[in-house]
RNA sequence: GCACUCUUGGCUUAAUUGGAUAGAGCUUCCGGCUACGGACCGGACGGUUAGGGGUUCGAAUCCCUUAGAGUGCGCCA
């Protein structure tokens, strides 16, 4: 049940409806003050009354028989807190949670509506680094959220496929590559021929000439230069998919840069027949001068299209295809400028759904040098950590823990797998998306304090109590958790599934994150300040309850995330 | 130069979007396993929320300003 709203319908201030209050109420700080609160100093200038003094006469107006979820009222300090009914809340709330298992969460806002996000979109034939960590990561979990909330979702891995390296690599292969090579060494053994190619073109410039033939070729459709291209493809996916497989990423469409090709002259013309394009410089741009913005290049002075105008493109046939109702970007904040400029080239094609177009920004990953300064990845430099090495790493990590904390345990594989790459995960997912990230090993191989496997622990803990608990069909007897250790827990499950609905609206996930590591923290205080089995038969079934509605919700907050939970580790 | 973003203890960060005493983790120090899992728990140290001004009952949060950092700014994506 939602309490807020309930509680505001036993509140009547002059000029305001019960959503209007419902709106101000807020969950009290100190669980020893309430648990919900209406802030009342707001009132004071058109009631021209103090604060407490609102409080107080709105306090000894209400009923408490005709809400018995509450137990008590009481102004303090010009705020309204309300102090549920410690039992009526822990048993509807975990009763709801044990009812409603894996579908805790779920709701119904999104039915009917469609939200499309472009996320991960990964360059065939280039390593998969943890320069794409956020992006795929922030997206899977998006995608998770909103389908929990009924959206239909689209998720659109918007492949770097287009472009002349594809035919210097065609080049390439055909002078050094073997079949063998390409499919041993997979995006390795491409970037190598890459590499070799530009070195080569350094000696042999006639090589360059080479690679723009094979382009033309792929692009006027020839068969060997198709298959050899499609191919690259495949590779590229076939090992980028094993990392996706590891992080519990999908994609509905795979529709990337080659896809919009021929999807670029419609919307050019529309601009052109407006006269929003125009020509500058032998090239022709979209002037925004009256936005402050530079203006958005679509065609270069050679005829060829840019990023813009496949985007441009893109975000056209997305409405078409899938009438979203909200189409995402999950593309760090470099690309600001270049969201800013094309989405109002959209709006000022006449297109309203425009104001669906959402970058989804978050922060720049970067390395450590040898004096601890930040560097950007850059695979010139060779500065780049593929993410299956540091997945890998983590894992290798897991793996050595349990081996020494716990060398009998049966699956280690499977349990280190799922350790290490939640570590992964987790630290992708538990700062704010816009905050910039430095990657460190030090930071991803510590699994101490708020981090992935320390929530992974505490599922594993309530699981090995729930397996010592002898058989218990007594009724709980919820008034017998009468600890702050249990209250707090109970309201920090109670607190998931508007946490997810908040998640979703400001897209971040971190706030699910945030919650379930408040939610393992909670419950192993309450672990160690109550003795979960034993005593009292009623009492012990509400802490064993407890125990399960806790394992669940971590349960569901991970599979939100994409980490998996362990029974034992 | 212009635009966008950011700045909270040594480090990584939170704060119900303007609400009560700014809350955690890491690090350091102290304490806790003959306990239902010590990858844990308790305690201590550590903050003028970058500086200044303003708005108001109330500001880490909004406005102005200064400083610092990052990113981007026509023929790459």
């Amino acid at each position: 049940m939602d309490y807020k709203s309930n509680i505001a319908k036993l509140i009547k201030i002059d000029g305001l409806t019960e959503n209007d209050v419902a709106s101000m109420m807020m969950n009290v700080k100190d669980i020893t003050m309430g648990d919900y609160c209406l802030p009342c100093f707001r009132f004071a200038k058109t009631l021209r009354k103090a604060p407490q003094l609102i409080a107080e006469e709105i306090a000894s107006t209400i009923d408490l028989s005709v809400a018995p979820y509450l137990s008590k009222v009481e102004a303090v300090a010009g705020y309204l807190n309300f102090t549920v009914n410690k039992a009526f809340f822990a048993q509807n709330t975990i009763d709801r949670i044990l009812k409603e298992g894996e579908a805790y969460g779920e709701d119904k806002v999104g039915e009917g509506k469609t939200i499309c996000i472009d996320y991960s979109s990964v360059n065939i034939a280039k390593p998969f680094h943890i320069g794409h960590l956020l992006t795929t990561v922030i997206g899977g979990a998006l995608y998770r959220i909103y389908k929990k909330l009924g959206y239909n979702v689209v998720g659109i891995n918007h492949l770097g496929d287009w472009g002349t390296q594809f035919g210097k690599l065609i080049s390439a292969y055909k002078r050094w590559g073997t079949r063998e090579q390409i499919e041993q060494g997979s995006i390795r053994a491409l970037l190598d021929l890459y590499v070799k190619f530009h070195d080569e073109a350094e000696k042999d410039p006639a090589l360059e000439e080479e690679g723009r033939y094979y382009f033309k070729k792929i692009e006027d459709g020839d068969t060997e230069a198709l298959e050899l291209f499609s191919w690259f493809k495949e590779v590229t996916l076939r090992e980028v998919g094993k990392v996706y497989d590891r992080l519990g990423i999908k994609f509905d469409s795979y529709a990337g840069e080659s896809f919009y090709n021929d999807k670029m002259d419609a919307p050019l013309r529309a601009l052109k027949d407006k006269g929003l394009l125009v020509e500058s410089d032998g090239a022709e741009v979209v002037q925004l001068d009256d936005y402050s913005m530079p203006p958005c290049l679509l065609r270069k002075a050679d005829g060829a299209t840019l990023y813009a105008t496949r985007d441009i493109a893109a975000a056209i046939y997305r409405k078409d295809t899938y009438d979203f109702d909200k189409c995402l970007y999950v593309v760090a904040y470099q690309q600001n400028l270049h969201f800013k400029q094309f989405f109002k080239v959209i709006e000022l094609m006449g297109h309203e759904w425009a104001k669906d177009l959402v970058h989804v920004a978050f922060g720049m990953v970067s390395l450590l040098d040898d004096d601890g300064n930040p560097v950007s990845l850059s695979t010139r430099h060779g500065r780049v950590v593929f993410l299956e090495e540091v997945l890998d790493n983590t894992v290798r990590k897991a793996r050595s823990i349990i081996e020494q904390k716990n060398p009998d345990l049966e699956g280690k594989d499977e349990i280190a797998e799922n350790i290490g790459v939640g570590a992964v995960i987790y630290s992708a997912l538990y700062a704010s998306r816009i905050k910039d990230m430095t990657f460190s090993y030090d930071r991803v191989l510590n699994f101490d304090g708020e981090t992935g496997p320390y929530v992974q622990y505490t599922y594993a803990r309530c699981n090995a109590v729930l397996q010592k608990a002898p058989l218990n069909d007594s009724l709980p007897d919820y008034s017998a958790l009468t600890s702050i250790e249990a209250d707090e827990l109970i309201r920090l499950l109670e607190r998931y599934p508007q946490v997810i609905k908040e998640a979703g609206d400001k897209y971040e996930p971190s706030m699910v994150t945030r919650l379930v590591t408040d939610i393992a923290s909670q419950y192993n205080k309450f672990y160690y300040q109550e003795r979960i089995i034993g005593g009292d038969k009623g009492a012990e079934k509400a802490r064993l309850n407890l125990t399960k509605a806790t394992m669940q919700v971590i349960y569901n907050a991970f599979e939100l995330l994409g980490i998996k939970t362990v029974d034992r580790m």
